[in-house]
DNA sequence: CCAAAAGTGTTGTTCTTACACCCATGT
DNA sequence: ACATGGGTGTAAGAACAACACTTTTGG
């Protein structure tokens, strides 16, 4: 964006205004579907802000001047989970990063991506979240990759196996995927009636 | 509150407008305060509320017009955890009411509620929040009580001691409460230190 | 001495953790 | 035939779930 002499060109989260007659959780979706090709996507909320120093950078105060915007602005942040096959980008100027390798964003926007992130590593331990960022039939191995991406670590794969497959919501297909790899890989899928009627019991607390 | 012929006495939240110069978190602080009288308590953001037809039955929509208020309003939801011991309501037309036993509440305060309670009995079970709700020196019973309370559920007293005596981070005072019942219980504290160096390791996952 | 809440043990089963090599296929 | 990712087993220790009675005190 260009205002005068000083060109603005910081990157921002992809966001928008709520309109009059939509819900939060329409806006959001909204805003994706502009930017993505996808038919449906998980989105959830996981926090608002709305600190009167969240613009504090004068490039970020010079762009809402000429803007003429309030400089109080409540954002509502919701994160959204994207099978990577599943979807074609829209637009030319978005762009994806890896999360430990994000660019200078303008805003507050660095704090809210790593508040997003925190979010998700919490809630990916204790929510069938990660089946949202694989393909409906997927291999052990994909899964496990996803949760170490997600939570930054390494497991041991025999024993990610044992646990995982001690779900009874993990079902085993009568399906291999070729070509991927050398060796055909086992599919499974996730069940979810299965885990909703196994979800009642569990209350074991870790706190 | 009198409008004319029409008298609106529902039942509500408690909340403020966030002014000018204060941050969320500072909101949620001043309100409680205004309210109840105590040092400190522990305050969380757990859900903000902006869909249009939040106001929908018509006594609320007659209040909003008597006031000028938009009808558009974003909510911005708080828990706070507060001992019941360690503190004082501070003003009449404050009262508390069991979970379970809500009155009918104005706009879409039922549904905050129970989005809050349920992000409460989801948290409580992974965070060490239940701590809060305890007086620094508890005894193992209170610490079941207040679970059961929450959870809404009864829980084996055994077990529970064994499973809570594992944590290394509920330590063994060498204290006993008198007078409370008959047989005088043991106290325990909650180590937050403790706590956080452990807590690094924790990457059961449930899911 | 009795009412009331505090506190205790065992067993069978399941889950966790640590650890290193063979398998099936495409090229 | 070899490179590549897919897949496997065991043993020791920890946690879980189910289950009923004894202890300590105040009144």
């Amino acid at each position: 964006m260009n205002l005068g002499e000083t060109t603005i060109d910081d990157w921002m989260i992809t966001g928008d205004y709520v309109q009059k007659s939509e819900t939060l959780r329409e806006a959001a979706k909204r805003i994706l579907k502009r930017y993505v090709i996808l038919t449906q996507a998980y989105q959830e909320q996981f926090n608002a802000f709305g600190d009167p120093d969240r613009i504090k950078n004068e490039k970020d105060l010079l762009w809402m001047q000429k803007l003429d915007v309030n400089p109080r602005i409540l954002s509502v942040g919701y994160i959204s989970l994207l099978t990577a096959n599943l979807f074609e980008i829209n637009d030319e100027n978005l762009e994806w990063f890896p999360i430990h390798q994000l660019p200078e964003l303008g805003f507050d926007h660095t704090d809210i991506i790593k508040n997003a992130y925190e979010y998700l590593q919490k809630k990916v331990l204790i929510e069938p979240l990660i089946f949202e960022l694989l393909p409906d039939k997927f291999t052990l191995n994909e899964l496990q990759i996803a949760f170490e991406a997600i939570l930054d670590i390494k497991m041991d794969n025999r024993n990610f196996r044992k646990k995982v497959l001690r779900k009874k919501y993990i079902v085993l297909l009568d399906e291999k995927r070729k070509g991927n790899s050398k060796k055909p890989a086992q599919l499974y899928i996730f069940s979810k009636d299965i885990y909703n009627k196994i979800v009642e019991k569990h209350q074991l607390f870790i706190f």
